[in-house]
DNA sequence: GACCAGGCACATC
DNA sequence: GATGTGCATGGT
């Protein structure tokens, strides 16, 4: 098989079919959501975007006038909720200061130009980055996240201390530039990841058992 | 009770 | 430049 990164999805799909992600109703209601899991089981996050919603304040304006503390008690349930409520306000900051409250002026910006905007906003790394790129703004960037590192690096397909930017590589390069493939990749790398690919993986009916793995140790 | 989740910035060596 | 640490809730 040539292309082993291209034969995981169709495995992953043919598994687990379509994902349809990015579980948001609207534009910016999937920026907060990529804030809000970093790090974070997503049934957590689940919880706090709906208490901004009840409290009617997901909206680029409402958190931009909402105080730190009413935020912070809003966002609770998805952890770490006093560095997100500076994520929040730091990715809301640049969307009211420097393009006047307008996620339309965000998006007339070039995938280079808006990934760079984004990445230099404190609580912005890489991954975040590009969730909003794909998922928020349709551009064609692969999100890579611990488990897409952990599935390639467990099939032998990249080495183990490899960085962000070689696993982006890895798989943009194996694919072609397609919104709607790098969605679904995506989510399904996150579902293949939490059925089975756990630090102490259970691999037993695990769909890409056909792929060869290397050897670990866990413990 | 231990483990872990759809990261990131910062301190320290 | 690499490695370690704090941040925090909630499900399994």
């Amino acid at each position: 098989m040539e292309n082993k990164v291209y034969q995981i999805y169709q495995l992953l799909f043919e598994s687990f079919g379509e994902q349809y992600w990015w579980p948001g109703e609207s534009r910016f209601e999937i920026m907060v959501g990529a804030v809000l899991t970093q790090n974070t089981n997503w049934q957590n996050v689940e919880k706090a975007i709906n208490n901004l919603k009840k409290a009617g304040v997901l909206s680029p304006e409402a958190i931009y006038k909402i105080s730190p503390e009413q935020l912070a008690e809003l966002i609770r349930p998805a952890g770490y909720f006093n560095v997100k409520t500076k994520r929040l306000k730091n990715l809301i900051n640049c969307i009211f200061l420097d393009y006047g409250g307008s996620l339309g002026n965000l998006a007339n910006l070039s995938d280079y130009e808006l990934r760079s905007r984004l990445l230099e906003i404190k609580g912005i790394g890489m991954e975040t980055a590009d969730s909003i790129m794909l998922y928020a703004f349709e551009r064609a960037v692969f999100v890579v996240d611990t488990y897409t590192a952990r599935v390639l690096i467990r099939h032998n397909l990249i080495d183990e201390d490899c960085d962000y930017d070689q696993l982006k590589e890895l798989l943009e390069s194996s694919l072609a530039p397609d919104v709607k493939l790098f969605n679904e990749f995506h989510a399904l790398f996150v579902e293949v990841g939490k059925r089975f690919c756990r630090p102490k993986p259970k691999c037993d009916s695990c769909p890409l058992n056909v792929i060869p793995k290397a050897d670990f140790d866990y413990d």
